[in-house]
DNA sequence: ACGGATTGTCACGATTTGGTGACGTAACTC
DNA sequence: GAGTTACGTCACCAAATCGTGACAATCCGT
């Protein structure tokens, strides 16, 4: 069961209390404050994994919060607000806020939706990406292929690892020496189609009709997601 | 104004036609379906920018088709649901998806929302114009008229970019073949006009009447938004 | 040091491309 | 409307670009 850093601020203490309460009863591990100074004193200090805003607060209100939480990184952030306040919403969203609930809440509901968020914010830096039949695991360095592990170099899997960093986008030869190979010199040289070819070998179906790695003649090669 | 192509799939015609009504008159391009199946089919054929979804559908539902889609790739997906169905809420973001919107729905809230998720999602996307029919993907360096990809050469890429980054401004034949050959002899060549004349070919729907890349005589080419 | 794995280099051929000039056509001038 | 200029169009072939397989150099564990 993961265990979350939340960061709960509600200016209404018994709402406060009890929204604490339950989610820590939920497995996460909860901070909370009444105002939004305190809050991002907390973020800054204490990196929250992800921040739970009422929308009305003394002082500095959640959706300022959340506009200058957005500007800084990428903590995800929950609003509450009071039912049926749409506006709300919609200066909430623009904000950059991820999700937006509704009070009272049903602690259930809210667990269920900060943990999809955190799933999704972590599958954005996670260590497996899925594309169709491929799985690349950045943390233990496999790649399958429907089911079945495929043994990469190392430079082959650089490679790879960084074409899938920039999925859909086209990547020429020089970048890729650089990022690859760290060469900066090395103008022209095969280097980089014969990696590439070795790589579809073992990836493509069909190396001859590459599905993953695509050609951009005259530009460099471009990794599509399937 | 970003249009994005919206999936939406609902059973009851009366709420659908009114949501995609309401989506089109905020600047999206629906398209819309009764039931999973076609929708999973339209997923496969046409790759929408975002899907909301029903959860209550005849045959397969919505929460089915969202965790379908999930496997297959990052497809933001809304779902809809009734008022006050806490279960829902919970399968439905287990299932991976991006944001919950309770009917009956404010379409000011729920544009508010897939603007909110396409933000997100666009930021790790590409950057693209888009003059009418016409897409320029400068980041995977594709081009699709009216959703066809449209194949072009190197250098006739590099000719359209140079002009699409000047929209509106008349280019002349020397800056071009500065910009986009590197040449700065060569006085006097066909050689542009062959070239604009290879990129009419493929993008102009009647290149005897050009719609984007116009002469003018004397000076250059300007390329001009619809 | 040996053997295998890995990685850089090269050469060759298949394919794509784009520059060129000749010529036709449209536009502008008077 | 004739003359002039600028532009459009086309086909050809040299050059550029890539994929590929063979091979050499290097690395690494035993």
């Amino acid at each position: 069961m993961r265990v979350a850093g939340i960061l709960l601020v509600e200016d209404d203490p018994s709402v406060r209390t009890a929204l604490e309460l339950a989610l820590t009863r939920q497995g996460h591990s909860v901070t909370s404050y009444a105002t939004g100074e305190e809050a991002l004193d907390h973020i800054r200090a204490r990196r929250p994994e992800i921040a739970i805003l009422d929308v009305m607060l003394p002082g500095i209100d959640g959706i300022e919060v959340c506009r200058r939480v957005r500007k800084l990184d990428q903590l995800p952030v929950i609003l509450l607000t009071a039912r049926g306040d749409d506006l709300d919403v919609v200066v909430g969203l623009e904000a950059g806020a991820d999700d937006y609930v509704v009070k009272p809440v049903e602690p259930r509901v809210l667990d269920a939706r900060i943990r999809a968020i955190l799933r999704r914010a972590e599958s954005a830096a996670s260590d497996r990406i899925t594309f169709g039949d491929l799985v690349v695991d950045r943390g233990a360095l496999k790649v399958t292929l429907a089911g079945k592990e495929i043994h990469l170099t190392p430079t082959e899997l650089r490679l790879l690892l960084e074409l899938i960093r920039h999925p859909g986008q086209v990547l020429n030869r020089r970048y890729l020496l650089r990022e690859v190979w760290d060469h900066t010199h090395i103008a022209d040289s095969r280097l980089v189609d014969a990696c590439v070819q070795r790589v579809r070998a073992k990836i493509e179906p069909r190396p001859g009709e590459p599905v993953f790695i695509h050609t951009v003649r005259g530009f460099g090669y471009r990794f599509n997601p399937p």
